[in-house]
DNA sequence: GGTAAATGAGACAATAGTGTCTCATATTTG
DNA sequence: CAAATATGAGACACTATTGTCTCATTTACC
């Protein structure tokens, strides 16, 4: 109901579109739709002839960003394994989405396809925390809220240091684990 | 020149207005003139009077939480204690502004006195994880962004944890340096 | 208590951004 | 090549916000 009605768009437009909303509202969360069209490449109309609203933009920026990550986590869900390698799996999936990530949590969604998405997310991390907790990788008394962040920060900041160009995904994805479990000494 | 020229402000006023600002703006950081003088209890013309324009209040809460912040970590710098102590007491001094933390990363402000005060702060966390790697605190390997910012993002989680209520001051201090240090194992 | 100054409330113009529309151009599709 | 349609550019009204101003009221200070 947020996308077209009777106007089809380009592939390619809208790619354009959504990499720049991405990067554009990262930067700056207030960002005008003007901003957003020249970054994209695209004439203003054109936004709103997909995206009626500004509002409209954001939400399926949104709940876009929340279904990739969502998929790049299920994809790696395998079952079986020791917690660890789950969660290094879940990293190496998600790190290079962190710019998805980031947009979630700067940009307030009201969407509740986007807040559903993010439960999910979620409950998937405290799962993680709990089986990483059985299996003594995380200590038990270290409340699971500090756990689940600290894997948030984390996917931020190894995003980051990608896009800084100091570390590569490989390097981002190991550090994160290590500085989670062992520590940095 | 940012603030007035004619007219004095009564010390009540501008506590009221800059923790308004501080919250307010840190839960939206498009915030209006509006929204900031309704929660701080004062007319909309009153913060015009002090603060020329929205770009003057914002530069000036952000000059004010970056010399609340150096000030916090400077009466805590003892030059010849071991550096995870430092470490410490950096912690257990800005955890408590983590509000006025989080303002700094969330609002851009252009102006140079925030620039630089942010830039003092960088220069003295390089050099304390350079002091934490010189007496094995962390590892050589590690690059030292890379723990830059995870003290970075420690001080936003622990403030948050106590914000939230399920850790006190001195718990998410210490909590912070052991999940920077020994890792949550 | 009286005076000076800061504040609150509201009117006001100016500005910036949004959302709609039209028409010429470019692109896809057959 | 031709028809259909997506796009770009720009004009337009509308809205929200900003920034300025005035005047009555409150507050602080002597």
């Amino acid at each position: 109901m947020n996308t077209p009605r009777k106007h089809a768009i380009r592939p390619a437009t809208l790619e354009a579109i959504v990499e720049a909303a991405v990067r554009v509202l990262n930067a700056n969360a207030g960002a005008t739709m003007s901003e957003i069209a020249v970054q994209a490449g695209v004439g203003r109309a054109t936004l709103h002839r997909h995206f009626r609203t500004r509002d409209d933009l954001v939400s399926a920026i949104g709940i876009r960003c929340v279904e990739e990550m969502n998929a790049a986590v299920q994809a790696q869900a395998t079952a079986g394994q020791p917690a660890v390698d789950r969660l290094r799996s879940m990293f190496r999936a998600v790190i290079p989405l962190g710019d998805r990530y980031s947009f979630l949590g700067t940009d307030y969604t009201d969407d509740p396809k986007v807040r559903e998405g993010y439960a999910t997310q979620l409950h998937w991390a405290e799962a993680l925390v709990e089986d990483l907790k059985d299996q003594g990788d995380v200590a038990r008394d270290v409340p699971s809220p500090w756990v689940v962040a600290q894997i948030d920060q984390l996917v931020w900041t190894a995003w980051n240091a990608i896009a800084e160009g100091y570390l590569s995904v490989d390097e981002a994805t190991a550090l994160a684990v290590r500085t989670l479990t062992e520590g940095l000494r």
